[in-house]
Order: C-alpha cells, then sequence, then structure tokens
DNA sequence: CGCATATCAGCCAAACTGAAATTC
DNA sequence: CGAATTTCAGTTGGGCTGATATGC
C-alpha cells in the first residue's frame, strides 16, 4: 500500500485495526530507513541490544530474549560476525552452544543505532504532545499486556478431527 | 516473533515503534484468522467493500481506491471472480479496462466479512473502556494524517551522488 | 506522441515451519 | 532415551518494482 494520494475514502479506513497497521507501517519505514543508513536491519539491531542488555549467551537463549526467531538468529549473527561486530566462539562447558558477544566494533555500531533509533521515534511521534505521546504509549501497553498474556497458549488448540 | 514467553526484558520493547509493530501483529493476527474462517483475505474484504462502497469499476480505479497494488488486485480479482464473488466485464467505452462489479454471492460474502470484522475489532479493543478506544483511535488518526500528508512525496528525493 | 490499463514475473523483510545432525 | 542446540531449506502474506502489450 502507502500511497492512496489520487481518491481517499472507505468505512474500513477508520477500524481500529486498520489504524494499528498503517501506524505501524509509518513506523516500520522510519526505523528501517534509519538503520539502513547504517547497513543495518531492525534483527541486527535486536541483536546488538539483546547483547549490551544482558551480556554473552547461547544463539537459543538470544533468541528468547530478542524474540527473533533461532533459525533467523543464525543468519543475523552470520552477518553480525562477518562485520566483526559479534564474536562465536564455542562453548567448553557445552559443545552444543556457540556463545555470542559483543565487540568493540558492535557496541560503537550500537551506539549509531540507538541515536538513529531516538530520531526516528520523534519523527513518529512528532504530531503528537509529550502527554499525548504517554498517553498512547500506555493504551498501546495496554493492548499488549493483555494479548501477550491472554493469546499465549493459544495456536495449537485447534478443533481436532 | 510472538512467542516470548520464556525470558521477557529489554530496553527497546517499550519504544513507540516497537508497541505500534507488535499492536499492529495482534490486530493482523485477529484479523486474519477471523476472515480465514471464511476462506478470504484482507485483500479479498478490501476489494468487495471497495466495490460495494463506490460501485462497479476500472481495475486500476479499484487499486486506487482500495490502496491495493494494480499488480496485486489482477490476481484477487482472479480469484474473487473465480469464486464468483466478483464478474469481469470489459468496457466498451475503453477497450483498455475490464469493468468489475459485485455479484449477488459477493454481497453475501461481504456481510459475513464485515461480521467477522466487527468481532475482531472487539476482541482487539477488549482491555480498553469505550473512552479509552476513542482515544486510541483519534491518536493513531492524528499520526496518519501527519504522516500521510508529510511523507507523501518523500521517496525519490535521494541525495545524489 | 505520451499516457493509462491490464497482466506477468519476480523481489523483499519479517515471521514462520520442518527436518537433520550433534550433544547433553 | 528424550530434550536442547545449531543449521539449512523452504513458505507465507503484504507491499513492492519492472517489463510488456494494448488501447486511448
Amino acid at each position: 500500500m502507502e500511497n492512496p494520494s489520487e481518491e481517499t475514502p472507505a468505512s474500513w479506513k477508520s477500524l481500529p485495526s486498520w489504524l494499528l497497521t498503517r501506524a505501524a507501517g509509518h513506523a516500520h519505514r522510519l526505523v528501517a530507513d534509519g538503520f539502513s543508513s547504517l547497513q543495518a536491519t531492525g534483527y541486527q539491531y535486536r541483536l546488538l541490544a539483546t547483547l549490551e542488555e544482558f551480556g554473552p549467551a547461547s544463539q537459543a537463549a538470544l533468541g528468547r530474549r530478542s524474540g527473533i526467531h533461532v533459525s533467523d538468529m543464525v543468519a543475523t549473527i552470520n552477518e553480525a560476525a562477518d562485520r566483526k561486530l559479534v564474536e562465536r566462539a564455542s562453548d567448553p562447558t557445552d559443545r552444543r552452544r556457540n556463545i555470542i558477544s559483543l565487540t568493540a566494533a558492535g557496541k560503537r555500531q550500537l551506539w549509531q543505532l540507538e541515536k538513529q533509533l531516538a530520531e526516528s521515534q520523534d519523527e513518529l511521534l512528532a504530531p503528537l504532545s509529550q502527554e499525548e505521546r504517554q498517553r498512547l504509549t500506555e493504551l498501546l501497553s495496554r493492548l499488549l499486556d493483555h494479548h501477550d498474556h491472554h493469546d499465549a497458549g493459544r495456536e495449537n488448540r485447534l478443533p481436532l478431527p
């Protein structure tokens, strides 16, 4: 989507799910554009930020902490390791595991990304006052709390044949 | 993403862009699941709703009104036509155009989808009061107004070499 | 001529699934 | 043995681009 620009109508365009989806689209574009100016993606940022916040960890643990799927984590780490932003070392105490850690270059890259990210948030929220920003954040948090704790354990409860 | 469920932390998880993206994810899942129980997708719904609201039109016009890309519109109409939900007739006054119109079956399907959609909205907003729902809607609308009218005419203004 | 229309082929990022090999 | 970990290959739905053929 993302270019009505000609005719503009329609009932469903005021539905909360639509507004949310579109707003998220703008947010995603702003953030992704900011990141790409530093040759990074959302996955790259989340990997680095999780490493800095919780320290070195196995790929599986990083996946759980960052919400990145294990199989995507492999590719994300591959790229970060190629660019010397993280290091992969095998865990001597458990030979299934790799221990991933942040390099100095990775930390510098993370700072850049955080700066970019802050600017993106500001651009995203530009039309809202401080109070409004806070109210939006609070409403969205309430929504997420509900659905995260409530929809958890959904999925495989299908009506079996 | 969509299953933290083990460890739960992280600074960036309170950023507006993140909250928005996640909330939109839940919204999308709820709506898509509802639609899929009627063998439909968002594109199918948007096509039918646009046809009902504005009447028969060419594929290009439907694309502009619904925000569905012309090339996706082709596939969407193909499927709807196969299922007799819409009819394709070539425009006698302009032989480039097809005129697409809603069939009776298409209208019935649209009603079902609208019912489903209303339920999804309610499930999505379950944790919010009426006033809160309205405030959320209003804040999101403000965000969209700004970015729709403001980011329009961005893209190809790159810093040339 | 330049423009609009319909169609087709393919790309992209993000979130997935499924399966295999290895080690605990 | 069952369970966890890493890896690879593939899929999905939504939003795209680019090219082509045709008619205005």
